[in-house]
DNA sequence: GCCGTTTTCGGCCCGACTGTTTTCAGTCG
Protein backbone atom coordinates (compact mmCIF):
# COMPACT_ATOMS: atom_id res chain seq x y z
CA UNK A 1 0.00 0.00 0.00
CA UNK A 2 3.22 2.44 0.62
CA UNK A 3 3.91 1.91 -3.03
CA UNK A 4 0.61 3.02 -4.06
CA UNK A 5 0.19 5.39 -2.29
CA UNK A 6 4.23 6.60 -3.66
CA UNK A 7 2.45 6.24 -7.10
CA UNK A 8 -0.60 8.77 -6.28
CA UNK A 9 2.43 11.18 -5.50
CA UNK A 10 2.41 14.68 -3.62
CA UNK A 11 -0.51 14.71 -1.80
CA UNK A 12 -0.26 11.32 -0.69
CA UNK A 13 3.51 11.01 0.51
CA UNK A 14 3.42 11.54 3.79
CA UNK A 15 0.64 8.33 3.98
CA UNK A 16 3.08 6.18 1.84
CA UNK A 17 5.40 6.79 4.38
CA UNK A 18 3.93 5.93 7.18
CA UNK A 19 2.52 2.65 5.40
CA UNK A 20 6.27 1.93 4.72
CA UNK A 21 7.00 1.94 8.47
CA UNK A 22 4.60 0.17 9.18
CA UNK A 23 5.37 -2.46 6.95
CA UNK A 24 9.23 -2.20 8.46
CA UNK A 25 7.36 -2.71 12.00
CA UNK A 26 5.50 -5.66 10.77
CA UNK A 27 8.46 -7.33 9.65
CA UNK A 28 10.51 -6.96 12.52
CA UNK A 29 7.56 -8.44 14.62
CA UNK A 30 8.80 -11.06 16.55
CA UNK A 31 5.51 -12.86 17.26
CA UNK A 32 2.65 -13.65 14.99
CA UNK A 33 1.20 -10.29 14.44
CA UNK A 34 -2.32 -12.44 15.56
CA UNK A 35 -1.12 -12.44 19.35
CA UNK A 36 -1.34 -8.54 18.98
CA UNK A 37 -4.87 -8.84 17.70
CA UNK A 38 -5.69 -10.92 20.70
CA UNK A 39 -4.35 -9.04 23.61
CA UNK A 40 -5.59 -5.56 22.05
CA UNK A 41 -1.91 -4.26 21.35
CA UNK A 42 -2.01 -3.45 17.68
CA UNK A 43 -1.71 -0.13 18.15
CA UNK A 44 1.25 0.19 20.97
CA UNK A 45 3.03 -0.92 18.13
CA UNK A 46 5.21 2.10 16.57
CA UNK A 47 4.06 3.43 13.93
CA UNK A 48 0.91 1.33 13.74
CA UNK A 49 -2.35 3.27 14.98
CA UNK A 50 -5.81 3.35 14.36
CA UNK A 51 -5.98 3.31 10.36
CA UNK A 52 -3.24 0.55 9.70
CA UNK A 53 -4.53 -1.27 12.85
CA UNK A 54 -7.99 -1.70 11.59
CA UNK A 55 -6.35 -2.94 8.08
CA UNK A 56 -4.31 -5.66 9.14
CA UNK A 57 -7.23 -6.40 11.36
CA UNK A 58 -9.18 -6.36 8.61
CA UNK A 59 -6.55 -8.46 6.28
CA UNK A 60 -6.28 -10.90 9.40
CA UNK A 61 -10.18 -11.99 9.51
CA UNK A 62 -10.80 -11.70 5.34
CA UNK A 63 -7.70 -12.18 3.67
CA UNK A 64 -8.02 -9.01 1.99
CA UNK A 65 -7.68 -5.60 2.40
CA UNK A 66 -10.78 -3.26 0.67
CA UNK A 67 -8.82 -0.07 0.52
CA UNK A 68 -5.92 -2.02 -0.85
CA UNK A 69 -8.24 -3.98 -3.80
CA UNK A 70 -9.87 0.07 -4.38
CA UNK A 71 -6.42 0.98 -4.95
CA UNK A 72 -5.17 -1.49 -7.40
CA UNK A 73 -7.78 -1.21 -9.48
CA UNK A 74 -7.30 2.50 -10.64
CA UNK A 75 -2.92 1.36 -10.51
CA UNK A 76 -0.52 -0.85 -12.30
CA UNK A 77 0.61 -2.55 -9.44
CA UNK A 78 2.38 -4.92 -11.30
CA UNK A 79 4.69 -2.28 -12.54
CA UNK A 80 4.90 -1.00 -8.69
CA UNK A 81 7.37 -4.44 -8.18
CA UNK A 82 10.10 -2.69 -10.57
CA UNK A 83 10.42 0.21 -7.48
CA UNK A 84 12.73 -2.05 -6.51
CA UNK A 85 15.02 -1.39 -9.78
CA UNK A 86 17.62 1.89 -9.74
CA UNK A 87 15.98 4.67 -11.87
CA UNK A 88 12.13 2.76 -11.74
CA UNK A 89 10.63 5.70 -9.44
CA UNK A 90 7.11 5.76 -8.73
CA UNK A 91 6.82 8.88 -10.72
CA UNK A 92 8.84 7.48 -13.62
CA UNK A 93 6.49 4.67 -13.48
CA UNK A 94 3.69 6.66 -13.28
CA UNK A 95 4.61 8.84 -16.29
CA UNK A 96 5.35 5.84 -18.54
CA UNK A 97 1.63 4.39 -17.72
CA UNK A 98 -0.11 7.38 -18.01
CA UNK A 99 1.35 8.60 -21.37
CA UNK A 100 2.05 4.41 -22.85
CA UNK A 101 -1.13 3.60 -21.30
CA UNK A 102 1.80 0.49 -20.54
CA UNK A 103 0.46 -1.80 -17.54
CA UNK A 104 3.02 -4.66 -17.35
CA UNK A 105 6.39 -5.33 -16.92
CA UNK A 106 6.73 -7.05 -20.77
CA UNK A 107 5.22 -4.53 -21.91
CA UNK A 108 7.46 -2.09 -20.36
CA UNK A 109 11.12 -3.83 -20.96
CA UNK A 110 9.69 -3.66 -24.71
CA UNK A 111 9.20 -0.28 -25.28
CA UNK A 112 12.41 0.43 -23.43
CA UNK A 113 13.76 -1.27 -26.02
CA UNK A 114 12.33 -0.19 -28.69
CA UNK A 115 13.25 3.79 -27.77
CA UNK A 116 9.47 4.58 -27.07
CA UNK A 117 9.80 5.49 -23.60
CA UNK A 118 12.89 7.97 -24.69
CA UNK A 119 9.77 10.09 -26.62
CA UNK A 120 8.56 10.82 -23.30
CA UNK A 121 9.19 14.24 -22.16
CA UNK A 122 11.64 13.97 -19.70
CA UNK A 123 13.12 10.56 -20.73
CA UNK A 124 16.10 11.00 -22.94
CA UNK A 125 18.32 8.24 -24.64
CA UNK A 126 20.52 8.50 -21.85
CA UNK A 127 18.21 8.06 -19.27
CA UNK A 128 16.25 5.05 -21.09
CA UNK A 129 20.11 3.43 -21.57
CA UNK A 130 20.25 3.43 -17.54
CA UNK A 131 17.24 1.80 -16.81
CA UNK A 132 17.35 -0.71 -19.00
CA UNK A 133 21.16 -1.35 -17.64
CA UNK A 134 20.05 -1.31 -14.05
CA UNK A 135 17.16 -3.80 -14.91
CA UNK A 136 19.72 -5.92 -16.25
CA UNK A 137 21.77 -5.72 -13.23
CA UNK A 138 19.19 -6.04 -10.71
CA UNK A 139 18.40 -9.40 -12.97
CA UNK A 140 22.33 -11.02 -12.31
CA UNK A 141 23.36 -9.36 -8.85
CA UNK A 142 19.88 -9.96 -6.27
CA UNK A 143 21.98 -12.42 -4.29
CA UNK A 144 24.42 -10.81 -1.42
CA UNK A 145 27.29 -11.73 0.27
CA UNK A 146 27.45 -13.78 3.54
CA UNK A 147 29.51 -11.53 6.37
CA UNK A 148 32.44 -13.09 6.39
CA UNK A 149 33.03 -13.56 2.68
CA UNK A 150 32.37 -9.02 2.71
CA UNK A 151 34.81 -9.31 5.31
CA UNK A 152 37.35 -11.03 3.97
CA UNK A 153 36.82 -8.92 0.61
CA UNK A 154 36.54 -5.64 2.28
CA UNK A 155 39.83 -6.38 4.57
CA UNK A 156 41.91 -6.95 1.47
CA UNK A 157 40.48 -3.73 -0.33
CA UNK A 158 41.91 -1.95 2.69
CA UNK A 159 45.06 -3.19 2.55
CA UNK A 160 45.57 -2.28 -0.98
CA UNK A 161 44.54 1.34 -0.42
CA UNK A 162 45.67 1.78 2.82
CA UNK A 163 49.01 1.87 0.65
CA UNK A 164 48.02 4.74 -1.38
CA UNK A 165 50.26 7.65 1.23
CA UNK A 166 47.57 10.52 0.77
CA UNK A 167 45.11 8.94 2.45
CA UNK A 168 45.11 9.77 6.10
CA UNK A 169 42.27 7.45 7.72
CA UNK A 170 40.22 4.82 5.74
CA UNK A 171 37.42 2.55 7.36
CA UNK A 172 34.96 -0.06 6.05
CA UNK A 173 31.34 1.54 6.78
CA UNK A 174 27.86 0.41 5.38
CA UNK A 175 25.92 -2.46 6.65
CA UNK A 176 29.85 -4.60 6.68
CA UNK A 177 30.61 -1.97 9.77
CA UNK A 178 26.92 -2.70 11.27
CA UNK A 179 28.17 -6.65 11.08
CA UNK A 180 24.69 -7.62 9.24
CA UNK A 181 24.59 -11.29 8.14
CA UNK A 182 24.80 -10.63 4.76
CA UNK A 183 26.29 -7.66 2.66
CA UNK A 184 25.21 -6.33 -0.45
CA UNK A 185 28.05 -3.70 -1.52
CA UNK A 186 30.94 -2.86 0.41
CA UNK A 187 31.29 0.98 0.96
CA UNK A 188 34.47 2.49 2.56
CA UNK A 189 35.53 5.48 3.70
CA UNK A 190 38.27 8.18 3.39
CA UNK A 191 40.22 11.45 4.33
CA UNK A 192 42.50 12.78 2.88
CA UNK A 193 43.59 16.78 2.18
CA UNK A 194 41.60 18.31 -1.08
CA UNK A 195 44.19 18.44 -3.30
CA UNK A 196 44.81 14.24 -2.82
CA UNK A 197 41.26 13.58 -3.87
CA UNK A 198 41.43 12.85 -7.69
CA UNK A 199 44.79 11.10 -7.28
CA UNK A 200 42.99 8.83 -4.82
CA UNK A 201 40.26 8.23 -7.02
CA UNK A 202 42.81 7.53 -9.83
CA UNK A 203 44.42 4.92 -8.07
CA UNK A 204 41.29 3.56 -6.62
CA UNK A 205 39.83 3.37 -9.79
CA UNK A 206 42.47 2.18 -11.90
CA UNK A 207 43.82 -1.01 -9.38
CA UNK A 208 43.63 -5.10 -10.31
CA UNK A 209 41.03 -5.97 -8.52
CA UNK A 210 38.36 -3.41 -10.66
CA UNK A 211 36.59 -5.21 -13.25
CA UNK A 212 34.20 -1.80 -14.07
CA UNK A 213 34.20 1.67 -13.44
CA UNK A 214 30.32 2.45 -12.72
CA UNK A 215 31.00 6.34 -11.36
CA UNK A 216 34.13 8.36 -11.35
CA UNK A 217 34.38 11.87 -9.64
CA UNK A 218 36.02 14.17 -7.29
CA UNK A 219 34.83 12.86 -4.02
CA UNK A 220 33.58 9.18 -4.94
CA UNK A 221 33.56 6.81 -7.23
CA UNK A 222 32.12 2.99 -7.71
CA UNK A 223 33.31 -0.07 -9.36
CA UNK A 224 32.56 -3.78 -9.70
CA UNK A 225 34.92 -6.69 -8.54
CA UNK A 226 37.22 -8.78 -11.03
CA UNK A 227 36.65 -11.64 -8.21
CA UNK A 228 32.33 -11.77 -7.86
CA UNK A 229 31.18 -8.86 -9.63
CA UNK A 230 29.93 -7.21 -6.34
CA UNK A 231 29.90 -3.46 -6.13
CA UNK A 232 32.55 -1.11 -3.78
CA UNK A 233 31.70 2.60 -3.38
CA UNK A 234 34.48 4.92 -2.02
CA UNK A 235 34.18 8.17 -0.77
CA UNK A 236 36.71 10.68 0.43
CA UNK A 237 36.31 13.94 3.29
CA UNK A 238 37.70 15.83 4.97
CA UNK A 239 39.27 15.26 8.47
CA UNK A 240 36.95 17.52 10.05
CA UNK A 241 33.89 15.59 8.03
CA UNK A 242 35.19 12.48 9.88
CA UNK A 243 33.11 11.43 12.19
CA UNK A 244 29.73 12.85 10.87
CA UNK A 245 30.41 11.29 7.52
CA UNK A 246 31.55 7.81 8.95
CA UNK A 247 27.95 8.27 10.94
CA UNK A 248 26.06 8.67 7.57
CA UNK A 249 27.71 6.04 5.78
CA UNK A 250 27.55 3.34 8.42
CA UNK A 251 23.75 4.19 8.96
CA UNK A 252 21.43 2.43 9.29
CA UNK A 253 19.29 5.08 7.05
CA UNK A 254 16.66 4.61 9.81
CA UNK A 255 18.69 5.51 12.46
CA UNK A 256 20.39 8.17 10.54
CA UNK A 257 16.92 9.65 9.95
CA UNK A 258 16.22 9.40 13.41
CA UNK A 259 19.27 11.24 14.82
CA UNK A 260 18.58 13.84 12.37
CA UNK A 261 14.95 14.35 13.95
CA UNK A 262 16.47 14.30 17.57
CA UNK A 263 19.09 17.36 15.56
CA UNK A 264 15.82 19.11 14.35
CA UNK A 265 14.58 18.95 17.79
CA UNK A 266 17.21 20.81 20.06
CA UNK A 267 17.75 22.88 16.44
CA UNK A 268 20.54 21.50 15.57
CA UNK A 269 20.76 19.85 11.85
CA UNK A 270 22.82 16.85 11.25
CA UNK A 271 24.28 15.90 7.61
CA UNK A 272 27.19 13.96 6.61
CA UNK A 273 29.19 17.45 7.10
CA UNK A 274 28.91 17.76 10.40
CA UNK A 275 26.37 18.64 13.27
CA UNK A 276 25.57 22.49 12.85
CA UNK A 277 23.11 25.24 14.72
CA UNK A 278 20.11 25.06 12.40
CA UNK A 279 19.72 29.10 12.50
CA UNK A 280 23.99 30.25 12.83
CA UNK A 281 25.02 27.19 11.08
CA UNK A 282 27.43 27.45 13.45
CA UNK A 283 29.69 23.72 13.16
CA UNK A 284 28.77 22.18 17.08
CA UNK A 285 30.62 18.66 16.22
CA UNK A 286 31.46 16.41 13.21
CA UNK A 287 35.13 15.06 13.47
CA UNK A 288 34.23 11.89 15.28
CA UNK A 289 31.27 9.96 15.91
CA UNK A 290 31.51 10.34 19.57
CA UNK A 291 31.20 13.91 19.65
CA UNK A 292 27.91 14.08 17.82
CA UNK A 293 26.33 11.44 20.07
CA UNK A 294 27.40 13.36 22.96
CA UNK A 295 26.08 17.05 21.57
CA UNK A 296 22.85 15.41 20.90
CA UNK A 297 22.34 14.31 24.71
CA UNK A 298 23.35 10.66 23.42
CA UNK A 299 25.50 7.94 24.52
CA UNK A 300 27.81 6.75 22.20
CA UNK A 301 26.01 3.61 20.19
CA UNK A 302 27.74 1.13 18.89
CA UNK A 303 27.24 0.36 15.35
CA UNK A 304 26.18 -3.15 15.50
CA UNK A 305 23.09 -1.45 17.48
CA UNK A 306 22.35 0.87 15.14
CA UNK A 307 19.15 -0.23 13.43
CA UNK A 308 16.91 1.67 15.09
CA UNK A 309 15.22 -0.69 17.93
CA UNK A 310 15.15 1.83 20.85
CA UNK A 311 18.74 2.35 20.75
CA UNK A 312 18.76 5.83 20.17
CA UNK A 313 15.98 5.73 23.32
CA UNK A 314 18.35 3.74 25.33
CA UNK A 315 20.76 6.33 24.58
CA UNK A 316 18.98 9.25 25.88
CA UNK A 317 18.77 7.86 28.70
CA UNK A 318 22.32 6.86 28.99
CA UNK A 319 21.50 3.24 29.33
CA UNK A 320 23.47 1.68 26.01
CA UNK A 321 25.51 -1.57 27.56
CA UNK A 322 28.86 -2.28 27.68
CA UNK A 323 28.46 -5.06 24.53
CA UNK A 324 29.90 -8.64 24.67
CA UNK A 325 33.52 -8.82 22.85
CA UNK A 326 35.85 -11.22 21.80
CA UNK A 327 38.09 -11.38 24.65
CA UNK A 328 35.19 -12.18 27.17
CA UNK A 329 35.01 -15.32 25.65
CA UNK A 330 36.59 -18.09 27.44
CA UNK A 331 35.56 -21.22 25.78
CA UNK A 332 34.06 -22.88 22.35
CA UNK A 333 31.31 -25.54 23.14
CA UNK A 334 30.98 -27.11 19.80
CA UNK A 335 33.46 -28.54 17.19
CA UNK A 336 34.63 -31.90 15.47
CA UNK A 337 37.72 -33.62 15.58
CA UNK A 338 38.91 -36.01 12.98
CA UNK A 339 36.66 -39.04 15.62
CA UNK A 340 33.60 -37.77 13.20
CA UNK A 341 33.69 -35.24 10.35
CA UNK A 342 36.22 -33.04 11.59
CA UNK A 343 40.09 -32.88 10.18
CA UNK A 344 42.40 -32.76 12.64
CA UNK A 345 43.22 -34.82 15.82
CA UNK A 346 41.61 -34.15 19.33
CA UNK A 347 45.21 -33.69 20.60
CA UNK A 348 45.90 -31.30 17.54
CA UNK A 349 43.02 -29.28 17.89
CA UNK A 350 44.11 -28.49 21.65
CA UNK A 351 47.56 -27.80 21.25
CA UNK A 352 46.60 -25.01 18.40
CA UNK A 353 44.22 -23.45 20.34
CA UNK A 354 46.21 -23.29 23.48
CA UNK A 355 48.80 -21.80 21.21
CA UNK A 356 46.58 -19.25 19.30
CA UNK A 357 43.93 -18.51 21.73
CA UNK A 358 43.30 -17.30 24.92
CA UNK A 359 40.56 -20.34 26.35
CA UNK A 360 40.07 -22.12 29.34
CA UNK A 361 38.06 -24.56 28.14
CA UNK A 362 36.99 -26.23 24.72
CA UNK A 363 34.04 -28.91 24.18
CA UNK A 364 34.76 -31.50 21.97
CA UNK A 365 31.19 -32.38 20.00
CA UNK A 366 31.60 -34.97 17.32
CA UNK A 367 28.45 -36.31 15.82
CA UNK A 368 26.49 -39.01 17.03
CA UNK A 369 25.66 -42.27 15.61
CA UNK A 370 22.46 -41.78 12.94
CA UNK A 371 24.83 -38.79 11.26
CA UNK A 372 25.97 -41.74 9.64
CA UNK A 373 27.38 -39.18 6.59
CA UNK A 374 29.12 -37.36 9.40
CA UNK A 375 30.46 -40.30 10.67
CA UNK A 376 28.71 -40.17 13.92
CA UNK A 377 30.15 -41.85 16.83
CA UNK A 378 28.20 -45.13 18.42
CA UNK A 379 28.27 -45.31 22.33
CA UNK A 380 30.79 -47.45 22.54
CA UNK A 381 33.32 -45.09 20.37
CA UNK A 382 31.76 -42.35 22.60
CA UNK A 383 32.85 -44.08 25.71
CA UNK A 384 36.30 -44.58 23.80
CA UNK A 385 36.90 -40.91 23.16
CA UNK A 386 36.29 -39.81 27.11
CA UNK A 387 38.98 -42.38 27.90
CA UNK A 388 41.40 -40.38 25.30
CA UNK A 389 40.33 -36.88 26.18
CA UNK A 390 41.52 -37.99 29.81
CA UNK A 391 44.98 -39.28 28.82
CA UNK A 392 45.50 -36.06 26.48
CA UNK A 393 44.18 -33.69 28.95
CA UNK A 394 46.88 -35.50 31.65
CA UNK A 395 49.32 -34.85 29.01
CA UNK A 396 48.22 -30.88 28.86
CA UNK A 397 48.30 -31.06 32.65
CA UNK A 398 44.66 -29.44 32.96
CA UNK A 399 41.16 -30.29 32.33
CA UNK A 400 41.08 -28.33 29.09
CA UNK A 401 39.12 -30.62 27.29
CA UNK A 402 35.67 -30.93 28.04
CA UNK A 403 33.91 -33.94 26.72
CA UNK A 404 30.81 -33.72 24.65
CA UNK A 405 28.91 -34.44 21.79
CA UNK A 406 26.80 -33.03 19.26
CA UNK A 407 23.12 -35.53 19.55
CA UNK A 408 21.01 -36.21 16.72
CA UNK A 409 17.21 -35.05 17.87
CA UNK A 410 15.35 -38.01 16.38
CA UNK A 411 12.44 -37.51 14.27
CA UNK A 412 10.07 -38.59 17.30
CA UNK A 413 12.10 -36.07 19.54
CA UNK A 414 14.01 -38.48 21.16
CA UNK A 415 17.88 -38.16 20.97
CA UNK A 416 20.28 -40.65 19.44
CA UNK A 417 22.29 -41.30 22.59
CA UNK A 418 21.35 -42.80 25.72
CA UNK A 419 21.18 -40.93 28.99
CA UNK A 420 23.71 -43.32 30.70
CA UNK A 421 26.19 -42.35 28.10
CA UNK A 422 25.22 -38.51 28.19
CA UNK A 423 25.50 -38.33 32.09
CA UNK A 424 28.98 -39.14 31.36
CA UNK A 425 29.59 -36.26 29.44
CA UNK A 426 30.30 -32.63 30.23
CA UNK A 427 28.77 -30.94 27.74
CA UNK A 428 25.95 -31.69 25.53
CA UNK A 429 24.73 -30.54 22.71
CA UNK A 430 21.35 -31.67 20.82
CA UNK A 431 20.78 -30.50 17.23
CA UNK A 432 18.13 -31.22 14.11
CA UNK A 433 20.00 -32.89 11.01
CA UNK A 434 16.77 -34.29 9.40
CA UNK A 435 13.20 -33.47 8.41
CA UNK A 436 13.98 -30.08 7.74
CA UNK A 437 10.42 -29.73 5.88
CA UNK A 438 7.89 -30.07 9.01
CA UNK A 439 7.23 -28.04 11.78
CA UNK A 440 9.90 -28.95 14.92
CA UNK A 441 8.95 -27.49 17.74
CA UNK A 442 7.95 -30.07 19.17
CA UNK A 443 11.29 -32.25 18.75
CA UNK A 444 13.23 -29.26 20.37
CA UNK A 445 10.79 -28.51 23.13
CA UNK A 446 11.05 -32.49 23.68
CA UNK A 447 14.94 -32.47 23.31
CA UNK A 448 15.35 -29.13 26.05
CA UNK A 449 13.45 -31.57 28.44
CA UNK A 450 16.21 -34.42 28.64
CA UNK A 451 18.13 -33.25 32.19
CA UNK A 452 21.27 -33.97 30.11
CA UNK A 453 21.04 -31.91 27.23
CA UNK A 454 22.93 -28.34 27.66
CA UNK A 455 22.59 -26.37 24.38
CA UNK A 456 20.36 -26.75 21.69
CA UNK A 457 22.84 -25.85 18.42
CA UNK A 458 21.79 -24.45 14.89
CA UNK A 459 18.23 -24.23 16.52
CA UNK A 460 16.76 -22.79 13.35
CA UNK A 461 18.84 -24.97 10.51
CA UNK A 462 18.87 -22.29 8.02
CA UNK A 463 21.91 -22.28 5.65
CA UNK A 464 21.73 -18.66 4.78
CA UNK A 465 20.97 -18.63 0.31
CA UNK A 466 20.49 -22.08 0.79
CA UNK A 467 18.10 -23.46 2.72
CA UNK A 468 15.26 -21.80 4.58
CA UNK A 469 15.12 -22.44 8.22
CA UNK A 470 12.49 -25.26 9.20
CA UNK A 471 8.73 -23.89 10.58
CA UNK A 472 9.45 -23.23 14.25
CA UNK A 473 7.29 -21.43 16.94
CA UNK A 474 10.46 -19.37 18.55
CA UNK A 475 8.68 -18.07 21.02
CA UNK A 476 7.76 -21.42 22.70
CA UNK A 477 11.46 -22.68 22.20
CA UNK A 478 12.55 -19.28 24.24
CA UNK A 479 10.04 -20.27 26.69
CA UNK A 480 10.94 -24.07 27.16
CA UNK A 481 15.07 -22.74 27.14
CA UNK A 482 14.35 -20.90 30.14
CA UNK A 483 12.05 -23.06 32.00
CA UNK A 484 14.16 -25.90 31.39
CA UNK A 485 17.58 -23.99 31.52
CA UNK A 486 18.26 -24.93 28.16
CA UNK A 487 21.06 -23.01 26.31
CA UNK A 488 20.35 -21.73 22.89
CA UNK A 489 23.63 -21.54 20.50
CA UNK A 490 24.80 -18.79 18.53
CA UNK A 491 26.25 -20.95 15.38
CA UNK A 492 28.95 -18.81 14.37
CA UNK A 493 29.53 -20.69 11.25
CA UNK A 494 29.12 -18.36 8.52
CA UNK A 495 25.82 -19.53 6.19
CA UNK A 496 24.36 -20.47 9.54
CA UNK A 497 24.60 -17.70 11.87
CA UNK A 498 21.92 -19.46 13.94
CA UNK A 499 20.04 -18.43 15.45
CA UNK A 500 19.61 -14.79 13.76
CA UNK A 501 20.24 -11.70 15.64
CA UNK A 502 16.36 -11.05 16.11
CA UNK A 503 15.93 -14.30 17.16
CA UNK A 504 18.88 -13.67 19.79
CA UNK A 505 17.60 -10.50 20.43
CA UNK A 506 14.10 -11.92 21.70
CA UNK A 507 15.90 -14.87 23.92
CA UNK A 508 18.17 -12.12 25.33
CA UNK A 509 15.29 -10.47 26.43
CA UNK A 510 13.68 -13.21 28.03
CA UNK A 511 16.83 -14.55 30.08
CA UNK A 512 17.72 -17.26 27.69
CA UNK A 513 21.01 -18.08 28.25
CA UNK A 514 23.31 -18.28 25.17
CA UNK A 515 26.39 -19.80 23.88
CA UNK A 516 28.39 -18.99 20.58
CA UNK A 517 30.40 -21.18 19.09
CA UNK A 518 32.30 -21.90 16.05
CA UNK A 519 31.05 -25.53 15.25
CA UNK A 520 34.50 -25.89 13.60
CA UNK A 521 35.21 -28.68 11.45
CA UNK A 522 38.62 -27.35 11.25
CA UNK A 523 41.39 -25.50 13.33
CA UNK A 524 41.08 -22.80 10.57
CA UNK A 525 37.33 -22.10 11.42
CA UNK A 526 38.00 -21.40 14.80
CA UNK A 527 38.33 -17.62 14.21
CA UNK A 528 34.59 -17.85 13.46
CA UNK A 529 34.22 -16.99 16.96
CA UNK A 530 34.25 -13.32 16.13
CA UNK A 531 30.85 -13.51 13.57
CA UNK A 532 29.05 -14.77 16.13
CA UNK A 533 30.21 -12.35 18.82
CA UNK A 534 29.07 -9.89 16.15
CA UNK A 535 25.71 -11.53 16.15
CA UNK A 536 25.66 -10.95 19.23
CA UNK A 537 26.13 -7.63 19.41
CA UNK A 538 23.37 -6.97 16.79
CA UNK A 539 21.55 -8.49 19.65
CA UNK A 540 22.74 -5.82 22.46
CA UNK A 541 24.04 -9.02 23.97
CA UNK A 542 26.21 -8.30 27.23
CA UNK A 543 28.74 -10.99 28.70
CA UNK A 544 26.55 -12.25 31.04
CA UNK A 545 24.01 -13.20 28.18
CA UNK A 546 26.56 -15.52 26.93
CA UNK A 547 27.22 -18.97 28.75
CA UNK A 548 31.23 -18.99 27.37
CA UNK A 549 32.11 -16.12 29.12
CA UNK A 550 32.04 -17.93 31.86
CA UNK A 551 34.37 -19.78 34.08
CA UNK A 552 34.00 -23.63 33.49
CA UNK A 553 33.01 -24.07 37.31
CA UNK A 554 30.03 -21.46 36.91
CA UNK A 555 28.65 -23.36 33.64
CA UNK A 556 29.09 -26.69 35.81
CA UNK A 557 26.74 -24.90 38.41
CA UNK A 558 24.61 -24.00 35.80
CA UNK A 559 24.43 -27.65 34.07
CA UNK A 560 23.58 -29.26 37.21
CA UNK A 561 20.40 -26.38 38.38
CA UNK A 562 19.30 -27.81 35.49
CA UNK A 563 19.90 -31.89 36.28
CA UNK A 564 18.05 -31.14 39.51
CA UNK A 565 15.52 -28.84 38.57
CA UNK A 566 13.92 -32.03 35.74
CA UNK A 567 14.48 -34.70 37.77
CA UNK A 568 13.28 -33.08 40.83
CA UNK A 569 10.10 -32.29 38.27
CA UNK A 570 10.19 -36.31 37.31
CA UNK A 571 10.20 -37.51 40.64
C1' DG B 1 -1.35 8.04 8.48
C1' DC B 2 1.32 8.79 12.71
C1' DC B 3 2.99 11.40 16.45
C1' DG B 4 3.88 14.70 20.67
C1' DT B 5 9.43 16.57 27.86
C1' DT B 6 7.85 23.00 23.21
C1' DT B 7 2.63 20.46 19.61
C1' DT B 8 -3.99 16.93 19.47
C1' DC B 9 -2.43 20.46 14.57
C1' DG B 10 1.18 20.74 11.70
C1' DG B 11 4.87 18.73 10.95
C1' DC B 12 7.21 14.42 8.66
C1' DC B 13 16.01 13.88 7.34
C1' DC B 14 19.43 15.84 4.38
C1' DG B 15 22.22 16.55 0.51
C1' DA B 16 24.05 15.07 -4.10
C1' DC B 17 23.45 13.69 -8.57
C1' DT B 18 21.18 13.11 -13.06
C1' DG B 19 18.98 14.42 -17.03
C1' DT B 20 16.76 17.47 -18.51
C1' DT B 21 15.55 21.84 -17.66
C1' DT B 22 16.18 27.18 -18.50
C1' DT B 23 15.12 26.86 -12.48
C1' DC B 24 13.86 21.82 -11.32
C1' DA B 25 11.68 17.18 -10.40
C1' DG B 26 12.86 12.70 -9.48
C1' DT B 27 15.82 9.45 -7.51
C1' DC B 28 19.30 7.71 -4.54
C1' DG B 29 21.85 6.59 -0.34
Amino acid sequence: MSNLYKYIGTPERFRALSYKKASNVLDDLPNDVTEYIQNNTLEDLPGIGESIADKIREYINSGTITKYEQLKKEIPHELLEMMEIKGFGPQSIKKIHTVLNITSKNELMKALQSGTIATIKGFGKKRTEAMLENLNLYQQTEKRMLLRDALAIGESILKKLQKIPEIKNIELAGSLRRRKETIGDIDILISANNRDRKKIIHDFTNSDMVKKILAKGNTKASITLKQNDKQVDVRIINDLEWGSALLYFTGSKEHNIHLRTVAKEKHMKLSEYGLFNQISYVRIAGETEASIYQALGLQSIPPEMREDKGEIKLASEQKIPTLISLKDIKGDLQMHSNWSDGTQTIEEIARFIKNHFNYKYIAITDHSQSSRIANGLTEQQILKQIIEIKAINEKLDEAFIKTGIEVDILANGNLDISDEIMAQLDWVTASIHSGFKRDNTDRIIKACQNPYVSCIGHPTGRLIGERNPYKLDIKSIIETAVSTHTALEINAQPQRMDLKDDYVFLAREKAVKLVISTDSHSIQQLDFMTLGVDLAKRAWCKPSDILNTMTWEEIEKWLKTKKRHLMHEMA
